[in-house]
RNA sequence: GGGAUCUUAGCUCAGCUGGGAGAGCAUCUGCCUUACAAGCAGAGGGUCACAGGUUCGAGCCCUGUAGGUCCCACCA
């Protein structure tokens, strides 16, 4: 029985059957085997309440690209894949539900959240895994991981306990970002700069014992209430009478002192800097210079504390108004001015960040980012493109230790256990009995959570089941390649380097491919607020995932953004289409029955061998580089110029005569097998569509997927063969264009004459006569080596070594055709004299490769020849 | 303030270590040619931002200029 295609190409039922049935036959799955060699990547593991968008669809195309790529070259390739719990993302989801439920998380507790968060987990954090498969991702799902599953949160106790042992982690008095929102500190990479249109206030101190004032602006009035002192440029004639004198801070009525401090600029403003060192890093600093002492006026949520005054309970905003209001009134607020500056805000909600000082726990970073940063300077850990390693420098350069606690419940609970009667501190990886300082037994346990970029660090080995010292460690790390978009380098590549090597002594992987964000047509950020996001899945929905993957893939260079158009995703499912019919065509032609035949392969059948053979390399190449954008536009340019628009219409007069059983015979084996090659090479790319047409095609063959990638051929080389066919599409499309311009209809046939002095080009012509007939509407070919018998009023065709005339009749226009030709002529004598010039360049042939010069050469004899036709012509004409 | 990156056809973008400018879409012309009108054939359209430099040869390398995008820093 016959199986066959439906006459359009539809990916509705068809991909997620053939999902299903990858699934069912275990070919995602990767087991150790000695025997073969791994290939491994592990998925940037997506959040649990993630859902599936463009970012999401390139990343995990292009993993996906590698794996099967991979997998199909004979190499165990295992796509490890997971997600990640999101601590505050999570969290706030779920807090968010409780409300609606009418839910305060107070009523819950600790582990009342915990378990609604796990249940929330079980409900949907499969949701986006769907959402893969739905992309074709070929993840070996039986390895699925979750960052807070038994193993992932055993290594991240380990790697604490180890790093805490070894000094690396402390817990200290530290100036922090906080977040007074999602209340929990946050780390610095998580601080978004946004420029906002701010005030200057101009305000003034009374210097005490004086009748003097002191100038100073600032953007942020209210911290007035913490100052400790105000600072001045120590070279400053303007102030430097008052170094060491006294202000008196309004509301509080303090007395602070005037220091001296380089660190301000005589320049900015007036010359002077209130300093709170609890609420500013800079002053911090300054006031630890100066031992000015550290007030802190804010609570965890921003509003003022006690030592704020009368302005207690009033959040800082309005703290500021307030404030603001009463120094005018007494005169001190000079002016206010509209100041643009860069607001520190957290990057998961937006809310302006106030730098507070707090016990966190911290990762000293200066010895661990030492192996990442000669890593990736050694090319060990190579970055793709290679100018991301700026960017990566930039940061391990100027790195600041990780403040990695968070005021968090859902997260890997800090283990550490503070002693209620000495106030030590124990940490370990088992629950202590007893203070590990006093001995005594009470003991309350951290309620800190670490940053959820603590476990996503140790992903790529967790993963495989450290701390255990597994099979699955040992054979298939080091990973081989990490892709994941450029904005993630600092949270999460470098510390899975700096990891990687620490606690496995080896890197993680020996290849990071960025790729960049996918933008609207307009080229903004997909975002909610916009509206502006497109839904993967709509689009899958739509044109099917190859068609989506295409899209993302095509004309992309690794780190670019790109934007997002519909027009290209429906050429995409229209190449799908193209595809589709063509394989359809050729089974249409396919007999019952025909087994191993002689196969006798004519010049076009040697010729498409040969185009494939080198694309089959020129692919491989491309791909092994990580030039998916451009090995993928290879492999649509041949299939869809080369086999279907020229291959296939050169053969059909062969599959239509019955008469020559072979020559059928071997273009319906050429069809078959070139077919097959390009869906190979395809196939990571579009892998449902070449998976349908593979196995429809030969229903022996279990799937694509596990079938062998294409490789180079020396006996597929046929460059005379090559040659002779480029030769004959110059023709006919020599031919085709003289047939347009001189408005001759298709289904007009008219006779042709070639005439070439050469008896090699002539063969080649007689070998190639059906083109001529089928792809040039030639009534008749006449091939002849004498200008006998040729009509004035025919159109000629120049190419090397040969012309052609096509008497037209009454259609020419002598004058017309001699003009054409005299055109031709000038750009021959053109081109004649650039390669001439080169080739007279005593310089140009010392220096220059042999190959560029043996080229060169074999251009001016191809000008050379075809001057001579046309001269030869116009001579008879005029 | 520091850095990265981009500027190529009307639009969106490729162009892999320097060797005669490409794709998709759009435009124009002609075709329902028995795989495909989600198609076929043909055509038009580019001083590769600008100015220098290196080189036999530059879209590609170097320097500068202009404009756009982004990252980092954060002068209160």
């Amino acid at each position: 029985m016959k199986k066959e295609l439906s006459k359009t190409y539809d990916p509705h039922g068809l991909e997620e059957r053939l999902y299903e049935k990858w699934e069912r036959n275990k070919y995602f799955h990767a087991e150790v085997n000695k025997e073969k060699k791994p290939f491994t990547i592990v998925i940037p593991p997506p959040n649990i309440t993630g859902q599936l968008h463009m970012g999401h669809a390139l990343d995990n195309t292009m993993q996906d690209i590698l794996i099967r790529f991979k997998r199909m070259q004979g190499y165990n390739a295992l796509w490890q894949p997971g997600t990640d719990h999101a601590s505050i993302a999570t969290e706030v989801k779920i807090i968010e539900k409780l409300k609606e439920e009418g839910i305060e998380k107070e009523d819950l507790g600790r582990e009342g959240r915990l378990e609604r968060a796990w249940e929330w987990k079980r409900e949907y954090g499969g949701r986006i895994i769907n959402q893969l498969k739905k992309l074709g991702s070929s993840c070996d799902w039986d390895r699925e991981r979750f960052t807070m599953d038994e193993g992932c949160s055993k290594a991240v106790t380990e790697v604490f306990v180890h790093l805490y042992e070894k000094g690396y982690i402390y817990r200290g008095d530290r100036m922090i970002h906080w977040c007074p929102v999602c209340n929990t500190s946050i780390s610095d990479a998580e601080v978004e700069y946004v420029e906002q249109e701010g005030h200057f206030w101009h305000i003034q101190y009374p210097v005490v014992g004086t009748d003097e004032f002191l100038e100073f602006a600032t953007t942020r009035p209210e911290t007035m209430l913490g100052d400790t002192g105000v600072a001045v440029h120590p070279d400053d004639s303007r102030y430097k009478h008052l170094i060491g004198k006294k202000v008196r801070i309004p509301f509080v009525d303090r007395e602070v002192p005037i220091v001296a401090d380089t660190y301000v600029d005589m320049e900015f403003g007036t010359g002077v800097v209130k300093i709170t060192p609890a609420h500013d890093p800079n002053d911090y600093e300054v006031g630890k210079r100066h031992n000015l002492g550290e007030i802190t006026i804010m609570n965890d949520d921003a509003t003022i504390n006690a030592n704020g005054g009368k302005f207690q309970g009033m959040d800082r905003y309005e703290a500021r108004r307030e404030i603001l209001k009463e120094l005018g009134e007494m005169g001190l607020l000079i002016e206010e001015k509209n100041h643009l500056h860069n607001v520190g805000t957290h990057d998961r909600c937006g809310t302006t960040i106030e730098p507070l000082i707090k016990q966190q726990w911290f990762m000293k970073m200066d010895e661990l980012i030492k192996p990442a940063i000669e890593a990736v300077k050694t090319k060990e850990v190579r970055l793709v493109p290679e100018r991301m390693e700026k960017i990566y420098f930039n940061w391990t350069d100027n790195i600041r230790d990780w403040c990695i606690s968070r005021q968090l419940w859902w997260g890997h609970r800090i283990p550490a256990w503070y002693c209620k009667d000495c106030g030590e501190i124990t940490v370990s990886k088992e629950e202590p009995s007893s203070c590990g300082a006093c001995g005594r037994e009470n003991l309350v346990k951290e309620e800190d959570t670490l940053d959820t970029w603590f476990s996503s660090a140790l992903w790529p080995f967790s993963t495989l089941g450290w701390p255990e010292s597994t099979k699955d460690l040992e054979y298939f790390y080091p990973t081989d390649v990490l892709v994941t978009g450029y904005d993630i380098i600092f949270f999460w590549v470098i510390r899975m380097i700096f990891s990687g090597y620490e606690h496995m002594g080896k890197k993680p992987f020996h290849t990071v491919l960025f790729h960049g964000l996918i933008r609207d047509s307009q080229g903004r950020k997909m975002s909610k607020s916009l509206g502006n996001g497109i839904d993967p899945l709509e689009i899958i929905e739509k044109y099917g995932a190859d068609a989506l993957r295409m899209t993302l893939i095509t004309g992309n260079a690794p780190g670019n953004d790109m934007r997002f158009y519909y027009e290209k995703v429906e050429a995409n499912r229209n190449f799908a289409n193209k595809i589709w019919n063509a394989s359809r065509f050729i089974m249409m032609n396919m007999e019952e029955g025909e087994e191993k035949k002689e196969v006798v392969l004519e010049p076009a059948d040697k010729w498409i061998f040969s185009k494939l053979n080198q694309l089959i390399k020129e692919v491989t190449d491309n791909m092994e580089h990580f030039e998916l954008g451009i090995a993928v536009q290879k492999v649509y340019d041949f299939i869809w110029d080369e086999f279907c628009d020229w291959y296939i219409e050169m053969v059909k007069p062969r599959l239509y005569n019955f008469e020559n059983q072979q020559s059928k015979d071997a273009a319906l084996f050429t069809l078959k097998t070139v077919l097959l090659h390009g869906l190979k090479l395809l196939h990571p790319y579009m892998p449902f569509i070449t998976e349908e047409i593979f196995c429809t095609l030969q229903k022996e063959e279990e799937s694509i997927m596990i079938s062998k990638w294409p490789e180079y051929k020396e006996e597929w080389n046929y460059p005379k063969e090559e040659k002779a066919i480029e030769t004959i599409k110059e023709a006919v499309r020599g031919i085709r264009n003289v047939r347009s311009k001189m408005n001759v209809p298709p289904s007009k046939k008219v006779p042709m004459i070639l005439l070439s002095k050469k008896e090699d080009v002539l063969e080649i012509f007689r070998n190639g006569e059906s083109f001529f007939l089928s792809l040039a509407s030639a009534s008749q070919m006449t091939m002849q080596r004498e200008q006998e018998g040729i009509p004035e009023d025919a159109v000629s065709v120049v190419i090397s070594d040969a012309i052609l005339y096509i008497p037209l009749e009454q259609l020419v226009d002598k004058k017309a055709e001699v003009e054409r030709l005299e055109k031709e002529e000038k750009r021959l004598e053109g081109e004649l004299k650039r390669v001439n010039s080169m080739l007279e360049n005593g310089k140009f042939m010392s220096k220059a490769p042999k190959k560029k010069i043996e080229e060169e050469k074999e251009k001016l004899a191809d000008y050379t020849r075809k001057m001579e036709q046309v001269r030869e012509r116009l001579l008879q004409l005029r």
